[in-house]
DNA sequence: TCCGTAGTTGACCGGTCAGTCAAGCGCAGG
DNA sequence: CCTGCGCTTGACTGACCGGTCAACTACGGA
């Protein structure tokens, strides 16, 4: 059925963000989506497509989230950005990370297939964030590839240091306030 | 010997940073560093200690280079980021991220020491980077704490993009000088 | 010279892991 | 009713892994 994939990718979710993707093994994976490891290799030739099966999951949810934040602005980012992570802090009692910047950092130099499909992600969120700063009354002189550049980078260094100080979505979200903030012509 | 033990601490530095840390077994480690397994339990409990080990060498060594660069201002810490990423990038072939942030993403839902361990880095970092700011000549209305953790997630951030792009530490400098630069008073 | 100790070695164990396989199930279509 | 197929099952394997251990060596001090 379609329901036992689906099981296995979205326990699989979870427990990429909750552990790491490398602690968990195949027979996890089996255990907690309650499939046997037969049906496991049924649908999945390997782990690494998994992998990417996870990844384009997480990938639809959050460009869900940008569709609707999308004609708010710049400001709105930062809010959709605490709304996600806040979501996950909510639902595993602590910050657990980046679905993108978790396996980027795990696994970029250890599979290279892998590495491709999570950069296409942020390349993507990239130019959604150069429209909206294209979009926004920026200050003189910002440019704004290099500003959408700098607002992914924030974000994803806000999250990993949110993460490992066991800090919270808010502080996540006031970080990349700031730094939109700084770049915006008028003041709020 | 004093040898040995060095030998396991510098291998497996080499292997987190070009692989990652759970992908590398104690088996990996011993043969990298070319001893057998008794001696590696003779000097680390388990690999996490080896890891907390490796964690203090590169804060060591990090800590010389911002001692370096300390007098001369906030626009020398792109320039040390620069140095150090570089110096990986020639070592390497490749951008292979930071070595606390690495640990980081990995490590922080799955063993809270390690966490702890690495948390304390970055809190280090952060003072100084905050006493950093508080020297410089920041436009009105700019929180120096506030830069100076936009400054160390910015660093991250870039890092972390530049890694699962396989860009060069020159794109992560620029991130981070155009953060800074956003944030001083006088333009250069 | 003898002893203690730090370091080293290689064999070894129990467990776990990814991945395979042959057989079975239930359903849909003919 | 039969057949084919998507899906499931559970047993199986061979490799590997973390970790232990007892024995050995080299050396520094008494």
């Amino acid at each position: 059925m379609v329901v036992s994939r689906d099981r296995i990718v979205r326990s699989a979710a979870k427990l990429f963000l909750t552990r790491s993707y490398t602690s968990v093994g195949i027979t996890d994976l089996c255990a907690a989506a309650d499939v046997r490891k037969g049906s496991f290799y049924h649908f999945f030739p390997s782990k690494a497509d998994l992998a990417k099966a996870v990844i384009d999951l997480h990938a639809a949810q959050f460009d869900q989230r940008f569709d609707e934040a999308e004609d708010q602005g710049l400001h709105a980012v930062a809010g959709a950005v605490a709304h996600v992570q806040g979501a996950f802090e909510e639902r595993f009692g602590r910050i657990v990370g980046c679905p993108f910047g978790n396996l980027a950092a795990e696994l970029s130099t250890t599979d290279d297939d892998l590495r491709t499909h999570v950069a296409a992600v942020f390349d993507r969120w990239e130019k959604r964030l150069l429209a909206a700063c294209e979009q926004a009354d920026l200050r003189a002189g910002v440019d704004p590839a290099r500003l959408a550049g700098m607002i992914l980078a924030q974000i994803q260094g806000q999250i990993l240091i949110a993460k490992v100080r066991l800090a919270s979505a808010d502080e996540i979200a006031a970080g990349v306030r700031a730094l939109i903030s700084a770049h915006l012509r008028e003041q709020a």
